[in-house]
DNA sequence: TTCCATTATCTGTATATGCATACTTTAACT
DNA sequence: AGTTAAAGTATGCATATACAGATAATGGAA
């Protein structure tokens, strides 16, 4: 009875969560170090990045667009104003904040842009072409199990 | 030019770390929500489960186990510490912390490993029989190439 | 219009994470 | 033995993450 026995008990290192978090980290390591000179870390570049997308968002909005609970995105969005990078744009409702890049977050935005795409290249270009475009449907599979009600 | 062209350029949305995060993000939910009964989180039965099998380990020699910085496990260890789950059992060179887990922390184990496997399944039973394997390997993959020198 | 449920966000608390740097002990070299 | 280099952890600092509960503003019902 080995690792194909199908029958085998789970084994706590087999643990999808341990996996997956692991991988994240070092992948995280991995954009950290290439973002440095823009002065950004891979979670800020994806609030850069969607808000250059998106335009004018509101917290709520965006935590459901990332898949982030909004009282993370509340704090980290903070960080983003305090550097200047971010601005609440004010709206109608005065219980929603709407975000949105100031000229700084676009410029850095900028600069930031060609680094990530050098390291996203890095890591596409040493994976097999099949790989990554499969496991990435996987990881979709995986949050939607992990999401459900149930 | 779609998404299937292969010289289209890589969008933020589709950044690797940023997939990862997020997956893990819901892995770790979905994990955290099974353990809650054990009082673990889905990180610390991690800790709990390879010290279960390795018996005493460093700090030092476990943080390369887990492919975690030696100062993220020194702390993540204090709290295992503090709520008397692991400790610290000695070790000739005075330099070195040999963890073990105490009787508490086997316990706690054993409560918590019905629960993670409960987990495990239900998120396994949901993904195709081929999709784990293979993905579990390009997350191997992945941390190779972002954990290499370069 | 007043009351109430809902919505959007914030705060308190706790853990997780890593880099730069400091500290302590050991080992190695002279 | 004395000096120094290396190894193993710890600390300071900053960010990321989420749950529980609090707060504030809106919209609808009576």
């Amino acid at each position: 009875m080995d690792n194909s026995d199908a029958h085998m008990a789970p084994q706590p290192g087999d643990c999808i969560s341990y996996r997956l978090r692991r991988t994240a980290r070092a992948a995280a390591r991995h954009y950290d170090k290439a973002l440095k000179p823009a002065d950004v870390r891979n979670t800020q570049f994806t609030l850069l990045s969607t808000l250059e997308t998106q335009g004018e968002v509101t917290i709520g909005d965006m935590a459901k667009t990332l898949g982030v609970d909004a009282t993370t995105l509340t704090r980290n969005m903070d960080v983003m104003v305090r550097r200047g990078l971010i601005e609440n744009v004010g709206s109608d409702d005065a219980r929603e904040r709407r975000m949105s890049l100031t000229a700084a977050g676009q410029s850095t935005f900028a600069v930031a842009l060609p680094l990530w795409q050098a390291a996203q290249q890095a890591l596409l270009s040493s994976l097999p072409d099949i790989n990554w475009p499969e496991t990435a449907q996987a990881l979709d599979d995986i949050e939607q199990i992990c999401s459900s009600p149930g």
